[in-house]
DNA sequence: TGGACGTAGTGGTCCGACCACCTGGCTGGT
DNA sequence: ACCAGCCAGGTGGTCGGACCACTACGTCCA
């Protein structure tokens, strides 16, 4: 339709590229608004003069990045754009990052989980609270490797999310993917560090309590560096 | 060839979604090192028993997640997994993003912008130093805003890099996308802020001139801090 | 010896067909 | 008049094949 004002350089190399950036740029500027429905692949190659496949391969691309959504049998739609959706992709940089990489990922969350917990302290209303009793309580209640490890992650969740910011709560999602986590914890937790983890677990719990950000900076800051020192010298070996 | 330990849940509901998982699997298990070549697409769908298009559906998504690179008439690469490919797609996260989100990206920028800062005003160097000056000194000399917005970037990024975190500085890159930062800054200048936004660089750069992490950490909190309220007033109305 | 040429092989694009699934309307009964 | 069930059209998902654009590398000639 308006081809009129296009842009310095739309020649994308390839026709794939230059679809994903259209459909981008159609969402950016509000003409594809969140939870809509977009036209059929096959419409949609008709309207960007290109065949079915590469328009195909363009909203594979953005299907994956959390940008598009595809309904079998109903359609194309875009996404509601909600931090958690955008940022799945996070998850995929923790669980192919290894060595050196590692530690700044840790580090990164560090200071992310730090000030998230100091936020949730200040926040945190009494029904968020009993929701992290809840899986603090479950947490030391079994013995199961995975059981702990899907506790450990849903505390730390239910902290960020009374932070009360979801774009800082969703990439701390990524960076505590399972797969990432499990890795980490293997070894970490071989050296009994169980028992550390529960004290400062418990520290905490007890700074939210007390809605006491300061000290809920202190001790999360704490948790999540044991962690990474002790990779670090893990890496150093 | 080993299809014995098939994993639990294989069915992805899609053919390309499975393919995806596989490769990265083989990624992640370190079948495939970065910068290695892969086999073609022809073959790799052979392998996986899929037809070549839902394979290069796969490909193309991996390869805008930054994991793979396809170059036309050699072959399919794995990148070399560092911090900037993988999240390159950080950016359409800010490009796509509006309204409140847009104060949340500033306050995780906020949070990991002074945290960078302080750690390189403790290792910056002389040549970084130097590098950092000059765009400074570059930005007040002009009044394309273009330019401005360009040195701006630069200015941040170097900190960024001096702090010694690529995964930080890849973050913080995402989070100052070209686009993203010209959305906001374009009312932002209207108002004047030109000059207080001069001061505050100054600041920034006396505490990293003088080695002091605590200042810059200051500085550079209050820095993205004046963006944020303002921001945040702007959607008040 | 070295550069130009050519060729095999690769990713990029397109086409047409068919399958799997969802949706909404129609049909038939109550 | 109502509702349950069926059914057909439309949609995304998959497939196979063909051709193009480009690269890499070996070959041949000057």
């Amino acid at each position: 339709m308006n081809e009129t004002q296009s842009e310095a350089a739309p020649q994308k190399a390839t026709v794939t590229q230059r679809a994903i950036e259209r459909i981008k740029a159609m969402i950016a500027e509000g003409r594809l608004e969140p939870g809509q429905r977009l036209p059929t692949e096959r419409d949609l190659a008709a309207q960007l003069g290109m065949s079915r496949s590469s328009m195909r391969e363009a909203i594979r691309a953005l299907t994956v990045l959390g940008v598009l959504e595809a309904r079998h049998g109903s359609g194309i739609y875009v996404t509601q754009l909600e931090a958690g959706d955008l940022l799945e992709t996070f998850g995929v940089v923790a669980d192919l990052s290894r060595g050196p990489r590692l530690v700044e990922l840790l580090e990164v969350r560090r200071i992310l989980e730090s000030t998230a917990t100091a936020l949730a302290a200040a926040r945190i209303t009494e029904d968020q609270l009993a929701e992290v009793e809840k899986h603090l309580t479950a947490m030391n209640g079994t013995d199961d490797p995975e059981e702990i490890i899907a506790h450990d992650l849903a505390f730390h969740r239910e902290i960020a999310a009374a932070a009360g910011n979801e774009t800082m709560a969703a990439i701390l999602e990524g960076l505590s993917s399972r797969t990432f986590r499990a890795r980490v914890w293997r070894g970490y937790q071989e050296e009994g560090a169980f028992a550390r983890t529960r004290r400062e677990h418990a520290a905490i719990h007890r700074a939210l309590l007390a809605h006491d950000p300061e000290a809920a900076r202190a001790a999360a800051a704490a948790h999540v560096g044991e962690v990474e020192q002790w990779l670090r010298t893990q890496l150093s070996e």
